[in-house]
DNA sequence: CCAGTATTCTCGCTTTTATTGGAATAAGGA
DNA sequence: TCCTTATTCCAATAAAAGCGAGAATACTGG
């Protein structure tokens, strides 16, 4: 083998972890596989995906490194490979932000203009020590299930849908930091848009789940 | 616009971002680039490409957000598109490396099997103050250009080429260490080797001028 | 060992991408 | 203005990927 040949093959190695993201419902499925392994069928409905599509970009994923599997009863679930693939992905969202203009258009479009309101949101730093005060209530707004595979220290687990049952309960009238999956999920933007409507003092914590394990910070999660 | 359709045109342009990353070809391009700007011939040719196929890939790498131009004379210069390219692009690269298998064999088959000999190497913490006491001798193995564009501080530049040449005026016996493009490039390897080869005391830094600026170690550059 | 079922494979079909050679474009210099 | 030259566009071909539906597989659980 030449040389030439040698760095073709290594350069198609490394080609293949990047086939691996060049398709945006394969990107979509990591997105949720980092929140947590989910099953072929879970995942498909989750992606709005045909079950046989789906099971196609999964095995595009396992092949570019990107997933493991493992089974479980009937089940095979998926997983990220390990965080470091949890990393690639944050950074190949934050570099399509910083260098390309459409992902910013697209990113108002779907998660509203208030993603540029900067009063609503707040820092990852300060957020432990104000939730362990009792100044603030922290909401996960996330799926139950993803919840427990890890969140938060102190979080309560409201998902979307139940968050008007929730507040029919609220007596306390803290003020609420809201989060969700990550710097692109749409849950944590709807709760506070419900929240504020509805008079209470509500902000979302700057990304979510994702960047929080990413950058080191304690994550609890409830049995598995 | 409908929720998932918004959904679906965030994630194609975070898509348009891992396209550009999918290609063995454009990787070597962006591999290239990382060590400064270039006119479509100079890269054409240290690719291996055809000169249309060259253009055709950096439309591409442009499209994909990944690169940027300025025109120069009547060359037009391509560039990495920022910083955040660079370490995008060597995180994909170390992720590859931890979950494919194949980088691996792929890697000892091009850069050599004392890939794995740690003893060859030297550390990035150490090496300044090593250099500065005249402890080592640190050889730029790099062409010229690459050289001029951005060097770690105290290296002379030493083309591989140009290495027997330099071996034959060499009158001190101070240990020499040798480093180029990164983690991948195979010109501090093919250095180290005639440098054994020749008797003298060779190692070579763990990866390279890409991970050394990445790092944010001090970077010296001549002028342009 | 058998039945049940989650997942993958196969097969067409359509769409997208890679490559190459030739023509066209656009900017600089005379 | 015209000429030169680096680069891009265009057209055609070949190769690869995406998708959905049905068939096949592989494993579990009894």
């Amino acid at each position: 083998m030449s040389r030439r040949e040698a760095k073709t093959a290594l350069y198609e190695e490394f080609a293949r972890m990047g086939k691996g993201l060049a398709s945006p419902k394969r990107l979509e499925l990591l997105d949720l596989l980092a929140q947590g392994e989910r099953s072929v069928e879970v995942l498909a409905a989750e992606a709005g995906l045909a079950l046989t599509s789906t099971s196609m970009h999964l095995q595009a994923l396992k092949d570019a490194g990107l997933v493991a599997t493992r089974r479980q009863g009937t089940f095979i679930r998926y997983r990220l490979a390990g965080d470091d693939v949890a990393a690639l992905f944050a950074m190949l969202r934050q570099v399509a932000a910083n260098h390309l203009a459409g992902t910013d258009r697209a990113a108002a479009h779907y998660l509203g203009e208030d993603r540029y309101d900067l009063s609503k949101t707040v820092e990852r730093s300060e957020l432990l020590k104000r939730v362990r005060a009792g100044e603030v209530v922290l909401l996960d707004v996330r799926p139950t299930l993803e919840y427990k595979a890890g969140h938060i220290p102190g979080a309560v687990s409201v998902p979307l849908e139940e968050l008007e049952k929730f507040l029919a309960n609220l007596i306390e009238d803290k003020e609420l930091v809201v989060y969700c999956r990550g710097a692109y999920c749409v849950l944590a933007y709807d709760a506070v848009r419900t929240l504020s409507a509805s008079g209470h003092r509500a902000r979302r914590l700057r990304e979510g789940m994702l960047e929080w394990r990413l950058a080191g910070l304690p994550v609890e999660s409830s049995a598995a």
